[in-house]
DNA sequence: CGGGTTCTTGACTATCTTCAACGAAAGTGG
DNA sequence: CCACTTTCGTTGAAGATAGTCAAGAACCCG
């Protein structure tokens, strides 16, 4: 899941179906914590995630870390470059996934229509990154934060009387880690928001999101409005 | 071309070959300043870059821009995702490109080897992107500038005496939108390292690499270390 | 050679980080 | 089940890095 408020829209609509033959591939259950894989492991396996929350790191030798993705319901994690793993995968909530081999990407005639399924969201993964680029690039502290809200409400929100409540399952640091930021500007930003009447804070991994519009424009970066 | 120590190496032996049809799906050669697509026009034709340079770019409303990469020869450029470009693409240097249709790419049965060609640079694409993100995330301004130059110099540089030398069509504003800087931090960044001894600047878009271990040293965090 | 653009440099400012302390939440063991 | 410990999150103050604004130098093009 990456973050970015232009063509998340467009994402919307399209739920992957990738169901086709889930027994036959397979399906699996992973325990918070658990690990799918490892940076520099081969590729066997792809995974469609169909309910939990993955996360997907890369480390820097001296320990800095980037959060490169979250991998919610819907989202194919697992794509090989030179048939080996970039990042590594662990889970944040117990996580459901579907496995399918890597042949099937890599070789169309095994099946064609999963191999074209899985084709076009590696396709979608790479113009998702290109918006994330514009977020670490050239976003400010508040504006990321606020993307970062707005996108996950508009993926994984629920209804919640009027307004729009998001669950956080990632730590502060985790959140700071995929936007490029430290831990307390990410909580400073979470602050700001609050105290403009733009999104409660409920449980410190649970917001509502007060004024949905004022959280779009200050992702797009007209400064906050007060309520 | 994203900007990246930990993989760039594996990079290097591995020349993409699409040649196999060149005159079949067709060259051409478009002059610097020419635009080869446009953000949301849908997408006809991928290109493989053969010689010159191109530039991706996407633009925040606001006009805040950001560069996606740059386009070397053996790269290719315009993967569609939901059938539509996602960046600007134009020309830095006259670059003579070869177009194979979109429909190689999607459908495997046009042309299998062409289809597992295309399918695997995307498939680098991506772990590229992921290594990019970590400089845009985590990176301070003077190592994405040593960054920058040492995979310029991997990838596109000459030999130069003992030295290597390394040609930077692209303008400092450029520079500055991929990295997520500003022309002046660029700048100065530059001139920090050319007092250091580690580059020399002959002309303006011509950098000599005096001490490659020492830019190698920057771009992974050491400081500077004089000569 | 002249005019316009691009690049560099300097001084100042803003934003974000760092360091530090405190409070809240969650996990552990009696 | 509660006290204890540890981790995680928030807040504040100080500091650093990069950005902004402005001027001058180098470069490019006609």
């Amino acid at each position: 899941m990456y973050v970015t408020i232009p063509t998340e829209k467009e994402a919307l609509g399209r739920q992957i179906k990738l169901g086709t033959k889930p027994q036959a591939a397979g399906g699996a259950t992973f325990k918070a914590g658990a690990y799918l894989y490892f940076e520099g492991d081969p590729v066997e396996r792809l995974y469609a995630v169909k309910s939990g929350v993955l996360r997907l790191t890369r480390l820097l030798l001296d320990g800095r870390r980037q959060v490169i993705a979250f991998g919610y319901p819907g989202d194919i994690v697992g794509f090989p470059s030179d048939g080996l793993h970039h990042t590594d995968c662990d889970v944040l909530v117990e996580t459901r996934v579907v496995a399918y081999p890597r042949s099937v990407l890599e070789n169309p005639k095994a099946d064609p229509l999963l191999h074209q399924e899985l084709l076009q969201a590696a396709l979608r993964e790479i113009a998702a990154m290109q918006d994330h680029f514009l977020m670490l690039g050239r976003k400010s502290a508040a504006e990321r934060v606020a993307s970062f809200l707005h996108a996950l409400s508009e993926r994984v929100g629920e209804d919640f009387g009027p307004c729009r409540r998001v669950s956080l399952p990632m730590s502060r640091v985790d959140i700071a880690d995929f936007l490029g930021l430290t831990t307390e500007t990410v909580s400073r930003s979470l602050t700001q928001m609050r105290k403009a009447n733009v999104i409660a804070i409920n449980n410190i991994h649970t917001v509502v999101i007060l004024r949905p519009e004022a959280l779009l424009g200050m992702s797009e970066g007209h400064g906050i409005l007060a309520a």
